[in-house]
RNA sequence: GGGGGCGUAGCUCAAUUGGUUAGAGUACCGGACUGUCGAUCCGGUGGUUGCGGGUUCGAUUCCCGUCGCCCUCGCCA
């Protein structure tokens, strides 16, 4: 049980917290400070239940208490703030509450002051019925009030905890960078911030402290962390915000093994301290090439299986023309086996499906057989195989009575898409995994670059500083295409809970990069060249890390959705519901600003 | 920017193929009640069915537009 810090302080209103009374403490004259949660008005005796966030407690008004203090207390309601003084009884023979921590005593009240009243609240904070989100969002101050919110910014607060506890220990220097920075046009859109002194320039709020990390490196602070608010102007999804929070690492004289080393001793102890776990080390690895061609994602649901099969060989064989074509032009011809769903699909159902990965995925079509009862493949596509290729077909997928296989052929890019989108949503659909568990593990071996067709162009993978595993980078010259970083994805349960690389230190091979990636000299200057110069004098070899804390507070508290563990976040229009943010400002501060506006002011 | 879902009392929800005065629970207000804890019992207030337009004798229901919230593709590490 949590213990007051304070608890006595005589310049406290209160002596306890609603969270704290038990039996050893039946005589002592107490005094308990919180929000009227409910009201049970007896007449000739009241009832309420007195909240703060440690917990509630009965509160007794009888004619003992005094009649006045009784009359008083007709007058309160939902969410009222009350001091009540009084002593801890024991409750009476069959009276006890086994649904309250405090239930097996009661505060027999003796005096009451209101400290404020409440209007009658938009919703009430311990009713069962959840409102609606948004109006959840307006009243955040209400919303915080729930006992779930409570518990998810205390685990927060924990997680954070234990983050920077740890590697205090591991004698990690916490070092802020500015909110203020220049804006690099590398990834993400920037949030912009005018400047008034220098008109027309603008900062840009940081997406990652990366450069300013990696400076601090060659300053020497040798072990870096911060826990850093990121900004990224992109649209938002359940498990993004446009403000967001990292645990930012980085180290010097390191190599990857030493990062996810130390990241991992640190999931441990969180899982340890939070969940109970003892989470064997190392974590398992999957390289970025495997993890594609099990599962068509470089973040995959390790939690369950049906997993993507290769089919393009037997596809080549056949006569019918899609499998047949994708084959032929270099495509590949993928599935995965839902087992024993066919009968929980229909026909109108694996329609569904189809248009699921049409739609979202590109996917042209997707093609799929019933396992019957004698093993047979039924599929209205099924005349278009020999006998021995649907064996075939149903041996590779270790398909069984009762089994649904769904195939995609198309390009490797879409039918990663469309067969990791489809197992998602199946595992999910048909519950294969219990949600309760927890899976960590890293991917590995990221390609340095991709190749973006529509501008015929290479493009960084991370970012333009991740060096290049040693082995590879001959590489960078002769086939960039197979150059592989090195970089660390950290995945826990199909989310990507944090990334990191090392960095280039050496400032020949960051040429040769940019060179790649089509970054002439002069657009490096510009762009960061502050960097460039910092990495000129004595840089050590370095990388290191960020984990969304965001989201790994998410996954420990067995939610799905990023908006309850942030205390006051934005819709996926990035508003601000409670704020009214963002919101027009005068005319005078744009005027001050420089700034010609067409937009609504 | 695209696709989808939702929007009815303060809140959570209901309302038959499109058909009478839009209901229920809860909250709120008033009354009764000395052991409740989702208190109970009696009574009551409360609605621009998100907003605008259209179809119709008649729209919560159908159509178009628009706003808001959510999921998602693109985008984003």
């Amino acid at each position: 049980m949590e213990k007051t810090l304070y608890s006595g302080d005589a310049n406290l209103l209160r002596t306890h917290t609603c969270g704290e009374l038990r039996l050893e403490h039946v005589g002592q004259k107490v005094t308990l400070c919180g929000w009227v949660d409910t009201y049970r008005d007896h007449s000739g005796v009241l009832f309420i239940d007195l909240r703060d966030r440690y917990g509630k407690t009965q509160v007794v008004f009888a004619p003992e208490g005094g009649d006045q203090t009784l009359q008083a207390s007709k007058s309160l309601r939902s969410e009222y703030v009350v001091l009540v003084r009084g002593h801890v009884a024991p409750r009476p023979e069959g009276t006890i509450n086994p649904k309250l921590e405090t239930g097996e005593i009661e505060l027999r009240a003796e005096h009451l002051e209101v400290l404020n009243r409440s209007l009658t609240p938009p919703f009430q904070p311990t009713s069962k019925d959840l409102p609606g989100e948004d109006l959840r969002l307006k009243h955040r101050y209400i919303d915080l009030r729930r006992p779930e919110m409570q518990q998810t910014m205390l685990l927060r607060n924990r997680m954070v905890k234990i983050m920077r506890d740890y590697c205090d220990a591991l004698g990690f220097v916490d070092v802020e960078t500015p909110m203020l920075g220049r804006s690099t046009p590398e990834g993400a859109r920037d949030y912009l911030v005018p400047s008034r002194v220098q008109q027309g320039m603008f900062y840009a709020l940081p997406q990652s402290p990366q450069l300013y990390k990696q400076i601090l490196m060659v300053a020497g602070f040798d072990r870096y962390i911060q826990v850093a608010r990121c900004f990224r102007d992109e649209d938002l999804r359940a498990d993004r915000q446009p403000e967001f929070t990292q645990l930012d690492l980085e180290m010097s004289f390191i190599d990857m093994d030493d990062i996810m080393g130390i990241i991992e001793g640190l999931v441990a102890r969180i899982a340890h301290e939070i969940l109970g776990l003892n989470l064997p080390l190392p974590l398992p690895r999957m390289t970025y090439d495997e993890a594609m061609e099990r599962f068509g994602h470089d973040a995959p649901d390790l939690r369950f299986g049906m997993e993507l099969t290769d089919l393009t060989d037997i596809a080549k064989q056949s006569e019918f023309k899609v499998f047949r074509g994708v084959a032929d032009a270099g495509g590949r011809v993928r599935g995965i086996n839902a087992k024993g769903a066919a009968d929980r699909y229909s026909r109108k159902g694996i329609d569904e499906l189809t248009s699921f990965v049409v739609e979202n995925f590109g996917a042209k079509g997707l093609a799929w057989f019933k396992v019957e009862a004698d093993g047979h493949l039924a599929s209205p596509i099924a005349k278009n195989f020999s006998d021995d290729l649907l064996t075939q077909i149903g041996g590779r997928l270790n398909a069984a009575s009762g089994d649904l296989l769904l195939i995609v052929a198309d390009r490797f890019e879409v039918t990663c898409k469309a067969l990791y989108a489809l197992r998602k949503r199946l595992g999910a659909e048909l519950k294969l995994y219990d949600p309760t568990t927890m899976n960590f593990s890293w991917i590995v071996e990221f390609p340095m670059f991709e190749y973006v067709e529509e501008e015929q162009c290479w493009t960084a993978m991370h970012h333009p500083f991740t060096a290049p595993r040693p082995q590879d980078r001959e590489m960078l010259s002769t086939d960039p295409r197979k150059c592989r970083a090195q970089a660390y994805d950290l995945v826990i349960n199909g989310y990507e809970a944090g990334g990191g690389t090392i960095r280039i230190h050496d400032q020949e091979l960051q040429q040769q990069v940019f060179g790649l990636l089509g970054i002439d000299e002069a657009t490096a200057r510009e762009r960061f060249g502050f960097l460039l110069d910092a990495l000129q004098y004595g840089a050590p070899p370095h990388g290191g890390i960020a984990l969304g804390i965001d989201r790994m507070v998410m996954l420990f508290g067995g939610l799905d959705n990023i908006r309850d563990v942030i205390a006051f976040p934005k819709t996926q229009r990035a508003t601000d519901l409670m704020t009214g943010a963002p919101g027009s400002v005068d005319l005078k501060q744009l005027r001050e600003l420089g700034i010609k506006t067409t937009g609504p002011t």
